[in-house]
RNA sequence: CGCGGGGUGGAGCAGUCCGGUAGCUCGUUGGGCUCAUAACCCAAAGGUCGCGGGUUCAAAUCCCGCCCCCGCAACCA
């Protein structure tokens, strides 16, 4: 492409890298897509973008995890990598970089680093010695422990290590951070959390470990191979390895500093004291602005793995009514930087109304009147009013609230152009203005409601993107990167003074709702039936976005409570593998709930040929006498654990629902104890 | 004193940093229109902004105190 514009100016941003232990979630999508967003409307504004994700490798956690699954640990990480990948493409995410840390540009810019500050003596030797949590790749202080256990991992012993480490002294960048956050108030975003940060530092930095001794899995020190990077400490320079630190000096200069590091706000503390004093530490500027956004929940539970049906699959998700509504509820629902909720019920309501309702409706209505008045030749007028004022307030508040990264308000502006498109139909009735034979209104009148659609689409583009292309190319003013998505250039008018209208397909069917409202017993959707054929965001033929291959994700029940079992790639158990439960009938004997607990009921069970003490937790929904004598089904081989102090050897089973209280399994007639279940 | 989030018309939420006529979506009621996906447009009803003090000409917003709800963790094996 050639331009004679001058140079564009350049904008670097990236999302957090995501550990490869566990699949990609709705959650980690979601920083995904309002990155996205961003990206793609600084895109339209006209920077050159570059923007940046990728995977973080060097846990102990995935070395682990390879080893179970027999693989070697790098195999294991393509994997993961393809894996990410193809949920990102699903989401339409126009990523241009995807960074490992296991890549030699990775190890090359950490060397780099660690070099300089080590050169500069922000890292000494010293020994380090403590309570260390495996689950959490971390020491612990004393007063973390809870009965002497990680609160996050009680089933894992924490270990007391006595290791040589090296230190970053991140103690001496107190002031100068807190220089430069007076220096620059819009370091941190949103404005909430800055004062968390600022109470931090002021309460004084201690010195960080940096390195872990002998293991084998991360970038060892230059300085002393003998000892690998500290894997938090290795993620962070993943930011200046994807544009070329030491080992592409140009590209560095190019792209560095990242103008926003996107990231969750549990990692804000990383991003914004210990990552710019690695970079004080080594004469690198600071990133410009760094956003931690909120934490969705499902249902209004918080979404994790130990609670059922929270967690989502993207793809899925995606699958569902298309990658574009979604990504339209995700940013225009949920206020950028606080916490959100995802719900299916929720979602299909703002489906219906923003898209079936209103903006596919408009599309609808604008291109069949095109088509019935005018043979679907629209020729340019000047617009008419008040929708002209409209659209010109539409751009203007749209690039405000985008600027200061108001995603949610920024897609409520476009809707509001949407909404005063229809009106404007609804009061110059195009349609008495045909019967009249009011030609030159009528001309001015269609063509005006059609710029406020095509303003409207083109604002919509970062949000999304294929139905965005679809729009205007049915409205004749399809816009490509060849004259760049730009707010005010129309290529398709210019050249010939009119457009050529085309009407097509019902955008977004409208979703029945099902008459009787308790049917549903899983609740998780409001409709009964889905329409069949929901055209989802068709893929955008660009350069940096291959088109997302339709996955028609099977309806995934949700996934079995716990630690994933081994798993073939469909995600199926074998039925040797399910043999490995032993489900039995056990008759409880004895129950008593266990002392200052809120959940735990302590139960005594027969097992036919033994008896056996099992903790459950089903305290709020049972009292004790009530279970006396109760045939129930356990889980008989599992691992013993202790819960509040008390082994528990098995597991009931029972179900709960989304928010309830667990609901006991139960037979028809009570068989004998000890009765296998299969 | 465990950590965190929240209390704004019937439902779900924004607004609170930086005080100035209380806003959005859904729902309800009445009307309009027929280009459109039973969609769209107009109008109306509906609010002690959790409670009590304070600051102020002015408080949902700032200050002090209190109440309540919900997550998370402690305890779902």
């Amino acid at each position: 492409m050639t331009s004679s514009r001058p140079p564009m100016p350049r904008f670097y941003l990236t999302t957090a890298i995501d550990y490869v232990n566990s699949r990609p979630h709705l959650g980690t999508a979601y920083e995904k897509i309002a990155a996205d967003v961003i990206a793609r409307y600084k895109r339209l504004r006209g920077f050159d973008v570059r923007f940046v994700m990728g995977n973080d490798e060097h846990s102990q956690n995935v070395f682990r995890q390879a080893a179970e699954a027999g693989l070697d640990p790098t195999a294991y990480c393509d994997r993961m990598e393809d894996e990410f990948r193809q949920a990102w493409r699903s989401l339409d995410i126009s990523f241009d970089d995807f960074i490992r840390t296991t890549q030699p540009r990775h190890k090359a810019a950490v060397t780099e680093i660690a070099t300089r500050l080590h050169d500069a003596g922000d890292i000494y030797r010293g020994t380090y010695e403590g309570w260390y949590c495996v689950g959490c790749e971390a020491f612990k202080q004393e007063k973390d422990l809870v009965g002497g256990r990680c609160p996050l991992h009680p089933q894992s012993e924490p270990q007391w290590l006595k290791e040589d480490n090296y230190f970053f002294r991140l103690s001496r960048y107190q002031q100068p951070l807190l220089d430069h956050f007076a220096a620059h108030p819009d370091f941190i975003q949103p404005d909430i959390r800055r004062n968390e940060i600022l109470r931090l530092i002021e309460g004084g930095l201690d010195d960080v470990s940096v390195s872990r001794a002998g293991q084998a899995w991360g970038i060892p020190l230059p300085f002393d191979p003998g000892s690998v990077v500290y894997v938090w400490f290795d993620a962070l320079i993943n930011y200046a390895s994807a544009v070329g630190l030491g080992t592409d000096p140009a590209m560095f200069d190019r792209w560095w500093p990242a103008d926003l590091h996107v990231i969750g706000k549990d990692i804000t503390r990383f991003h914004t004291v210990i990552w710019p004093a690695m970079l004080m530490a080594a004469k690198l500027p600071l990133p410009r602005h760094v956003f931690g956004h909120g934490f969705l929940t499902k249902d209004g539970q918080r979404m994790s793995k130990s609670t059922p049906g929270t967690i989502i699959d993207p793809t899925e998700a995606a699958a569902r009514l298309g990658c574009d509504p979604l990504r339209l509820y995700l940013t225009k629902e949920i206020v950028f930087g606080s916490d959100g909720d995802f719900s299916w019920t929720r979602f299909e309501e703002k489906y219906n109304v923003d898209l079936a309702n209103n903006l596919g409706n408009l599309v609808n209505r604008i291109t069949a009147m095109a088509e019935r008045y005018r043979g679907g030749e629209l020729r340019a007028t000047a617009c008419g009013e008040p929708l002209g004022g409209a659209i010109a307030t539409a751009k203007h508040d749209y690039g405000r609230a985008m600027d200061r990264l108001a995603l949610d308000a920024a897609c409520q502006t476009v809707f509001r152009l949407v909404d005063a498109t229809n009106e404007y139909i609804a009061t110059s009735e195009p349609w008495a203005l045909a019967k009249q034979e009011r030609g030159a209104e009528l001309d001015q009148v269609l063509w005006t409601a059609a710029e406020g659609l095509r303003v409207a689409a083109v604002l919509l583009s970062p949000v999304m993107p294929g139905s965005s292309e679809l729009i205007l190319s049915r409205l004749g003013a399809s816009q490509t990167r060849a004259n760049d998505l730009r707010f005010d250039v129309d290529a398709a008018v210019t050249d010939t003074g009119s457009r050529r209208i085309t009407r097509g397909d019902v955008l977004w069917p409208r979703l029945e709702a099902p008459k009787s409202e308790s049917a549903s017993a899983d609740k998780e959707s409001a409709v009964s039936e889905l329409p069949k054929d929901v055209p989802g965001a068709p893929a955008p033929a660009t350069a940096w976005s291959p088109p997302a291959s339709p996955v028609p994700a099977p309806p995934a029940p949700a996934a079995p409570v716990g630690a994933a079992p081994p798993t073939s790639a469909d995600g199926l158990l074998s039925i040797d593998d399910f043999m490995k439960v032993d489900l039995r009938v056990a008759k409880i004997l004895a129950a008593e709930r266990v002392p200052s607990s809120k959940k735990l009921m302590k139960l005594e069970v027969d097992l036919g040929t033994e008896k056996r003490t099992i903790v459950a937790g089903i305290a709020e929904a049972y009292e004790a006498e009530a279970l006396i004598g109760r045939t129930v089904a356990i889980v008989a081989n599992l691992k013993p654990a202790k819960l509040m102090g008390v082994e528990s050897n098995g597991m009931i089973l029972a179900a709960t629902g989304d928010g309830g209280k667990p609901m006991l399994v139960a037979f028809d007639q009570p068989p004998a104890p000890g009765t296998r279940i299969r």
